[in-house]
DNA sequence: AATAAATAGATATGACACATAACAATTATA
DNA sequence: TATAATTGTTATGTGTCATATCTATTTATT
């Protein structure tokens, strides 16, 4: 004869999971609805064959012709020889061209094509448009207070360590 | 004769980088802020050698004593396959043990043992006042705002797919 | 009851993001 | 000129995440 499940959290087996602990904490909520948003966008991107990254590198040359590839690594925050692959991958796509920078025989000068500017275009329009049906239930002030919010959470470190 | 540089974007090298374009994105500001969240916990929690994943797992071990093993995966969100290597690490270590399921011994009920306690107790501390330092510029008012504005895009999706 | 289908956990494997060390070519500095 | 720093590159390792497949057990179907 069995018990009817009135004890939680005993040698009975859980029916509900609780993550309240983790709720605690803001860097949960940011982790799960990043998830979501991220999912979100990679299937956005899918039909124009971009990844999150490849599509931050097209944008930021796109909005920054003539950049060199340090340049670029440092504003979207990856290393170095990770950008490599990836300038390789949008040159090989006729996406970009690695130019020579006038004075300086070591760097690259990169810019979009035409052809990497009509997809960007097209990805951005989409990419806008898919972010706004997630936040359909925020309002406008909502959006702002939230994205002013991240903004100071993005610029709470940077400085300390001696 | 070279023009100076009154022109941006023009044929001369870029000095300073834009992002205006992806800031128009409260996904490019999520990610951003999450990366210095997650930087800041993974230094908070080395002391205790715990990753963002384990430490997740033994928190809601902790919080749902006797739980299953893919009730676990799909509570903090991670394939099962996945979660094998990090019970199987967080046992080793005598975190946590694998009890049976009463009724089925096909499944795992998973438990915190004292020692797993002992450890969670102290590195909950650490992660709560490390998060409260990062977020020092934020006003209670803003963190609840902030909160329930991840938790809308958390739930956002949830639903379609026909 | 016998068979088929579903479930829990495990193993193997691959894609991708991210980090570091080391190198050649070039430029800047002492 | 000799030395150091910078730019892009190659090689390599690690961590996260996803999928297919396997076993053993359990549940459902007939």
């Amino acid at each position: 004869m069995k018990k009817p499940a009135s004890k939680p959290n005993a040698t009975k087996a859980v029916t509900k999971v609780s993550d309240s602990s983790l709720r605690r904490l803001v860097g949960y909520h940011m982790k799960r609805a990043f998830n979501v948003v991220q999912t979100d966008l990679t299937k956005t991107l899918k039909p124009f064959d971009l990844r999150m990254i490849t599509y931050s590198a097209l944008v930021t040359i796109s909005e920054n012709p003539g950049l060199r590839q340090s340049q670029l690594a440092d504003a979207i925050d990856i290393e170095r020889p990770n950008l490599v692959v990836i300038i390789d991958e949008l040159e090989r796509r006729d996406l970009i061209v690695r130019d020579r920078v006038p004075n300086d025989r070591r760097a690259y000068a990169l810019k979009t094509t035409p052809l990497g500017d009509r997809l960007l275009s097209k990805a951005f329009k989409s990419v806008v448009a898919h972010e706004e049906e997630l936040l359909a239930s925020l309002s406008p002030e909502e959006r702002t207070n939230l994205i002013s919010a991240l903004k100071l959470i993005e610029n709470s470190q940077k400085k300390d360590t001696p």
